[in-house]
DNA sequence: CAATTACCTCTGTA
DNA sequence: ATACAGAGGTAAT
């Protein structure tokens, strides 16, 4: 139970830039919890909560006992996370332009974005993602938290621990598998190991995400640790480290690049996924969608995966509700009530505030001022940019 | 070098 | 009940 009163603090946010109970379970991060419409996850030394209605976004945080902050920078961790500086809805309009397979799962599929992940989570969570189920994968990252992370705060029961470093998994792979990791223990092991040999590493993963760094690079960087192979290369390249148009080609991409967009190699129809038709696919829905094609692809893949709970949800009041699909998100009777704690705070929020804010509505004025079917819009001429832009940069990739 | 195959565990399904 | 396939693949052969 909690104890006290949840701060709530609050943006102006339509889901179809961000509809948190899809993006959360759509198998890009694997730690968050939903407890009556409340979901919680530690990021950065703090559990941070959220909750969404029609309108608005809220969010608070739990910090350490005895660590509150001089200044709560929480708005600007959700900010990063969330990559909120990037306009959605513009990029969906520009998808459904390029591609009208794509504008029929939008219209279901509203508000998935990229999240901007810690990189060396998204590494783990991703070498743990190799053949396996989000289920399953939820479990062993909780796993691996409460085993060899930190615990940061407890919120509706739950204990919540920070995800751990390489040098907490040392020599894991004997325990790991009594967890249930199965052979993945070892690509555990050995990744871990590799970073507390090289004890540059870790600047070099977050180094990756420099603009001067290309996806080739990052990609052949991340292919050096054990258990990363080209597609999980390909999520971290996409999920933390920025590089926005890069596809990773899984069996559920495969499947609809042949399926559905009549994707052929060398004039055939492709069986199985070898290296050559492996950076063909991706180069194939690179050109289509452009320099966000990693962002269209996540849509496509959350609209396939049967179940957005994953049954990994604790308790739902929203069930079924992402089959049905309103143009709300969370439907429970949220109360907008909005405390806040000190004098300092509330000045130093509502600065932020008010920037993310300007933002927000100068990214929304913007998009309501696009014809609804523009053959000459912004969004189009947009779009070829990009696409060139993309092909250019894909010539590089090939070599 | 390309193409198969083994690999841990858990869950849904017949 | 008791198998058995399949899950956001990778390393080994």
């Amino acid at each position: 139970m909690q104890a006290s009163k949840i701060a709530w603090k609050s943006v102006r946010l339509d889901p179809r830039e961000l509809a948190i109970s899809k993006v959360l379970r759509c198998g890009q991060a694997f730690r968050w919890k939903q407890i009556d419409g409340i979901w919680s996850c530690s990021l950065r030394e703090r559990v941070v909560l959220l909750k969404q209605d029609d309108d608005f976004l809220y969010y608070s945080a739990i910090f350490p006992a005895n660590k509150n902050p001089e200044i709560d920078d929480t708005l600007e961790v959700v900010t990063d996370y969330f990559n909120l500086n990037v306009n959605l809805q513009n990029l969906y309009r520009l998808w459904s332009e390029l591609d009208p397979a794509f504008e029929k799962k939008a219209r279901v599929f509203g508000g998935i974005r990229m999240l901007r992940q810690d990189p060396w989570e998204n590494l783990v969570s991703f070498i743990c993602s190799t053949n396996n189920n989000v289920k399953r994968i939820s479990k062993m990252c909780d796993s691996l938290c409460e085993n060899y992370g930190e615990r940061i705060a407890t919120f509706q029961g739950i204990d919540h621990y920070s995800f751990p470093g390489p040098e907490k998994l040392l020599d894991s792979e004997s325990d790991l598998r009594e967890l249930g990791f199965g052979y993945r223990a070892k690509y555990i092991e050995k990744t871990c190991q590799m970073f507390a040999d090289d004890p540059t590493l870790r600047d070099q993963l977050y180094d990756q995400r420099s603009p001067k760094v290309s996806s080739l690079e990052a990609h052949e960087f991340l292919l050096q640790f054990t258990g990363v192979g080209p597609k999980v290369a390909d999520c971290v390249c996409l999920m933390s480290l920025d590089k926005h148009e890069v596809v990773p080609v899984d069996t559920h991409v495969f499947t609809f690049a042949t399926r559905d967009y009549g994707y052929r190699f060398k004039g055939k129809k492709a069986v199985t996924l070898s290296k050559d038709v492996y950076i063909d696919i991706r180069h194939f829905f690179e050109t289509l969608w452009g320099d966000h094609a990693g962002w269209a692809h996540s849509v496509l893949f959350a609209a396939d995966l049967s179940d957005l709970e994953n049954g990994v949800n604790i308790k739902s009041e929203v069930t079924d509700e992402v089959k049905r699909e309103t143009k709300s998100d969370i439907k429970s009777d949220i109360k907008r009530e909005i405390v806040v704690k000190t004098e300092d705070q509330v000045l130093e929020d509502k600065l932020a505030q008010r920037v993310k804010l300007e933002k927000l509505e100068e990214d929304l004025e913007n998009l309501e001022t696009i014809p609804k079917t523009p053959k000459t819009g912004r969004g189009l001429k947009r779009g070829r940019a990009l696409k060139n832009k993309q092909s250019s940069n894909k010539k590089a990739l090939v070599v």
